[in-house]
DNA sequence: CTCTATTGAATTGTGCACAATTTAATTATA
DNA sequence: TATAATTAAATTGTGCACAATTCAATAGAG
């Protein structure tokens, strides 16, 4: 018992801390896979969302993906210099971008189709665990104090 | 029964990107209460281990924050300027840079005290949630594969 | 004791994140 | 319908992360 007013201050303590050096520790796992097909984590996750909708604006990938403009804009720059989507203006609403996936953007799903099989090597957890970490993420990303 | 092989690149059947999510979220609510004491979120750990030990080598440090040397270098030379540490090299061993804590980072401690509080109001979990996502996470950190 | 290998930080360069501001387009209102 | 308010992206500036390289100091092998 050498419990102190400062306790909840070590970093032992917390729960930020290993969700913040897990989320890296992850990334860092996917890094040699996503190598292999010229994609960036921040990219991958992009081309998930566009390998699934074909077309969206700016803000609904930011929602889908908890990025903003700022962010998103030079990475779409730079996918679109890779030629995995184009990215023009909407005709009804010029203040709307739209980021369509190209013919060789559709090809890459081809490439990726097996990083999430070989990443599920990368963890040691159960299926049990895996499904509660996920709820639990979600539980606080649903929590929009 | 819609399944292909392509559900598992579908960013809803991902555990690692509501990871990444999350991590920046919690950062992002750590943010207004670390203004308050001019620290960063990647400063503020690095104070709770110095707050802990007083005195470490760059090399400790970057393996208790799980970070090497090419993000600590700079983020150590910002905490000296704010007067919270001190840097010199070791006199045994001129290789290793020995970060000290200072008066001033020390009295930091008593403003920081109530944050671990005020954060526990930024998340929705139970207590059981909250060890149980603990549990989790340093298993996979645990996971040197 | 000298040469080589290793180690610990620092440096360099790239790519996010994100707050804050700006710009342009659209919508709402007096 | 002018004007004000709102919206969507882009831009600007700061601060990480991290791979790769460099540099200096020390340890180890012959």
């Amino acid at each position: 018992m050498n419990n102190t007013k400062y306790d909840a201050l070590k970093l032992e303590n917390q729960i930020c801390f290993p969700l913040y050096a897990c989320s890296r520790e992850i990334v860092k796992r996917y890094k040699p896979f996503l190598e292999e097909i010229d994609l960036t984590y921040t990219q991958y996750i992009t081309m998930m969302v566009m390998w699934e909708k074909k077309c969206v604006n700016v803000k609904e990938l930011g929602e889908s993906l908890y990025l903003d403009s700022g962010t998103l804009t030079p990475l779409l720059k730079k996918l679109e210099a890779k030629g995995f989507l184009t990215r023009k203006r909407s005709d009804q609403d010029e203040r709307n971008l739209i980021v369509t996936i190209t013919e060789e953007g559709e090809k890459m799903k081809e490439k990726a189709v097996d990083i999430p099989f070989k990443m599920a090597g990368c963890t040691n957890l159960t299926e049990e665990e895996g499904m509660m970490l996920y709820r639990i993420l979600y539980k606080i990303l649903g929590n929009d104090l």
